[in-house]
DNA sequence: CCCATATGTGCCTTGACACGTATATGCCTA
DNA sequence: TAGGCATATACGTGTCAAGGCACATATGGG
């Protein structure tokens, strides 16, 4: 359970982070509004935690979650080099085709352009 | 196995894909690159087919896979939701709207919070 | 045909993890 | 201080997928 992507790749997990993008919640208002029992929520939660997902702040017995980006922009920059196979640049595309043939994977960094 | 995210969940599987995003492979190739069994590369190649994350096509007893864009582009849109955690930072939000060619009618960047 | 090369598949074992149930811990109010 | 609500955790269990190994299949060349 160490990256990001098997963190992401349990369907509660993904809805409880989806929940937790429009707004904090606690535990309660998460196991209500998903509708799974109480400790698959702190189960869940947990695992989110130690990844660095979410973090929790104590209100009297609740613990409020919000959300934290990092873990998320991970996947979003591992996304990077593919997202030229679906740009709407054909330029871009053409790009693609061309080096389609070349062996070397050259290891550059992200250019940008414009 | 029904979800992309299971499916980008195992390390191989992400070598694969990164090797096939520089160019098409046979699955020598991608064998002999990422130093893993041929057995191993041949079930990963078949998960990913069957997930439609590559195509292959037959070239002698070689068949050289190549990437296809369609559940990666799935995983970049449940990112969308997220994005504005992060689009505040100027350089990833520059980066992120070089591909913001498709025009939906949110027009500027939403910095709200809640 | 026989064989080497290239790739796919079946079987088995192992380990990880998600879930349910029960229980523990902590805080608030009367 | 008792009792109840909110959340966390421990334990046992079942499922499922990844890896290793052997073998099957297919192609091409001598």
């Amino acid at each position: 359970m160490e990256s990001v992507f098997e963190i992401i790749a349990e369907p509660n997990r993904r809805a409880i982070l989806s929940l937790l993008a429009s707004s904090q919640q606690s535990v309660g208002e998460i196991e209500r509004q998903l509708q799974m029992p109480q400790p698959t929520v702190s189960k869940h939660l947990r695992v989110l935690r130690e990844a660095g997902f979410v973090e929790s702040t104590v209100d009297a017995q609740r613990r409020l979650y919000r959300l934290k980006p990092e873990p998320l922009q991970e996947v979003d920059d591992w996304l990077a080099p593919f997202r030229r196979f679906w740009s709407a640049h054909v330029d871009a595309l053409e790009r693609h085709l061309d080096r389609m043939d070349e062996p070397p994977p050259t290891k550059g960094k992200a250019r940008r352009k414009r």
